[in-house]
DNA sequence: GAGCATAATGGCACCGGGTGCCAAATGGAA
DNA sequence: TTCCATTTGGCACCCGGTGCCATTATGCTC
């Protein structure tokens, strides 16, 4: 086992060598079970591990710290948000293009919105893991100020790419806190509303 | 000793009781020392607790953690933004009261730069601290949200005060790496720029 | 089927941040 | 001097995380 991310997809699925006794998704199921019995920090990864019959030191080859649990497949995620970054017209406003990009990203399968709903909520207001969500949107921010610096003919470590990446990160955070804070909210109509807002520089109505 | 912020104003300065032996300054000091020359990582509770002449034990009464000791008296200055912005003309557009605040809260004595840039050296760049980060800036957002609820008419957990909110500081935040990375900027110049494009959505320019 | 190379496992020892507990040290006041 | 309030710091402990390495499982080759 080399790397933690995703296995590269050319990997051949026979190989020689032990087989891996479980999987990503496995030890997410039962590490979100206890984290909804007995909350995030009273769960340690030891009783994550013996819940699913591996060592300790296993789970660290799984996921690199127990923080990383809660995040699912959303580095490989952002991958698709480039794509449809790729396919916005080149004539469309840019933060036109943030608003549609970011609302279409977070648009879930109804089925899986109460899955959805208890991993933003451990992301949000788990201080632990609202703390670590930092370094992970890092890479979120570098998708949007990549396509805002081609948008701009800036480099994406210029100011301007680098602000609208963090605004609008800013803003679609506020959007998921309401939407948590409220039932009955749609996510993307939120986010929707959020990333408008921003868009006109919050004046108006 | 009760809490672990800045003590009440109005605490008595002669009490009964054994004298505190060192101060949340001075270990500042000594830490940002040792951060210096080992780096924030390197550097254990520990060592500059030894350094310091105190206990490890008594490293933590003064400092919730390791992290916290980077952050100057940033709490207290929360306060002062809040000042700040009861001062502002109520005909004033919103994301201008914003803008003007942020920049005079960030205005620093020129002496004191080279210590500001290499403390926010540290936040911004050492993971740990960009992590523990999200949790101090939560107060920061705090402040601005209620100001804008005001302003707005709503609650301060409304959408667009926190939208607010989390994007002053988003950009706030894209300002200061910028300001890092390039020499010979003034922050504030770089803090005016970057709430400006925001208070214009990001366009025109 | 034996042996070999490959890969994952999981135990162990260790590090470092952080906490609860408590006896000892300090210093003002009666 | 005694008493009380307060801080100190050592100790044991918890937990996340890592380096190391023998063990175990598997496919492939002879």
């Amino acid at each position: 086992m080399e790397g933690i991310g995703a296995k590269a997809v050319s990997e051949p699925s026979v190989r020689p060598g032990r087989r891996r006794s479980t999987s990503q998704h496995e030890l997410e199921a039962v590490a979100f079970e206890l984290f909804e019995r007995e909350g995030f920090d009273a769960t340690t990864v030891d009783a994550i591990a013996k819940s699913a019959g591996i060592g300790r030191r296993t789970f660290f080859r799984y996921f690199e710290s127990k923080n990383d649990v809660v995040w699912g497949s959303f580095t490989e995620q952002l991958d698709h948000m480039r794509e449809r970054f790729a396919q916005r017209p080149a004539d469309e406003p840019l933060m036109e293009s943030v608003r549609a990009v970011v609302v279409e990203f977070n648009r879930v399968d109804p089925a899986e919105v109460p899955k959805h709903r208890r991993r933003m909520e451990l992301i949000l207001r788990v201080p632990a893991l609202q703390a670590h969500s930092t370094l992970r949107y890092g890479d979120w921010r570098a998708v949007v100020a990549e396509y805002a610096a081609k948008r701009l003919g800036e480099k994406p470590a210029a100011l301007r790419p680098q602000a609208i990446a963090y605004a609008a990160l800013g803003v679609s955070l506020a959007a998921y806190e309401h939407w948590l804070a409220e039932t009955d909210l749609q996510l993307c109509d939120v986010l929707d509303e959020a990333l408008s807002e921003l868009a006109r520089g919050f004046v108006l109505g």
